[in-house]
RNA sequence: UCCACUGUGCUU
């Protein structure tokens, strides 16, 4: 299968899902079994598309194979089900998976981020660490992403205290999530106070734009512009 | 041993 799998992981890479599922049919029919580096890329497919249809028969068909019990593959299924809106499809493959590691529970807490379930996270964050595993910087992403539209300067606050005891405060795309989220919540010193700690070298593009989304927000043009020409000055180019 | 590879997260 080795050739269907590069075809399709390419099409997903490429952003053509719909691609990337006709190519998936026309490897069932040519008789050629998916395997364990099939199954992950075509469940993006279907999360991106959120194609509940597709996402069945893929299950059926993971269900059917000997990859069924593979991590990746299970949690590939887990987020395919979540983001097509199946949470309680997600969360009873969650509970019934042999094995989780942090990015099996990031998915699931993901799913109930998406859909607002403040408590179900909270609740399923508990158990996380009961376990033994460690919350990671995508972690500490999906709870900001989780009480942001309470759009609540204080939370958003408890969250960046965890991250930095977790000492994920420094990983770029959680601050990145912190400067946006404290603009949404009204409080666009701290988001400063984070795009200042970020060391100058690790911004990115999307830390720029966050900042300069933060200032167009509170209609700081004059802010907005300087932060664009700071922009420019470290060496990027507008996306 | 290290690295890279298939699953979860950044702005608009």
């Amino acid at each position: 299968p080795g050739m269907w799998n590069s075809k399709i992981r390419e099409a997903v890479n490429q952003g053509h899902s719909e691609k990337a599922l006709v190519l998936f049919r026309q490897m069932k029919r040519s008789g050629v079994a998916p395997n364990n580096s099939t199954f992950p890329f075509v469940a993006k497919a279907c999360a991106r598309l959120c194609d509940l249809r597709n996402s069945q028969i893929i299950h059926t068909h993971v269900a059917k194979s000997w990859f069924q019990s593979n991590i990746f593959v299970q949690t590939a299924v887990v987020d395919m089900y979540s983001k097509c809106g199946q949470l309680e499809d997600a969360y009873n493959l969650f509970v019934g998976m042999p094995d989780r590691d942090i990015a099996s529970w990031n998915a699931m807490l993901l799913g109930f981020a998406q859909w607002g379930l403040l408590d179900r996270v909270l609740c399923l964050l508990r158990q996380m660490r009961l376990t033994g595993i460690h919350p990671d910087s995508v972690t500490v992403v999906l709870l900001t992403h989780a009480i942001l539209h309470m759009k609540n300067p204080t939370f958003v606050s408890a969250i960046h205290s965890f991250g930095v005891r977790l000492g994920v405060h420094i990983d770029v795309s959680v601050a990145n999530t912190l400067i946006a989220a404290y603009a949404k919540s009204s409080d666009l010193c701290s988001a400063e106070v984070v795009f200042d700690e970020i060391d100058s070298g690790l911004r990115s593009v999307v830390t720029w734009n966050s900042m300069i989304a933060a200032y167009a927000d509170f209609e700081k043009h004059v802010n907005a512009v300087n932060c664009y020409k700071g922009m420019l000055d470290g060496g990027f180019s507008p996306d």
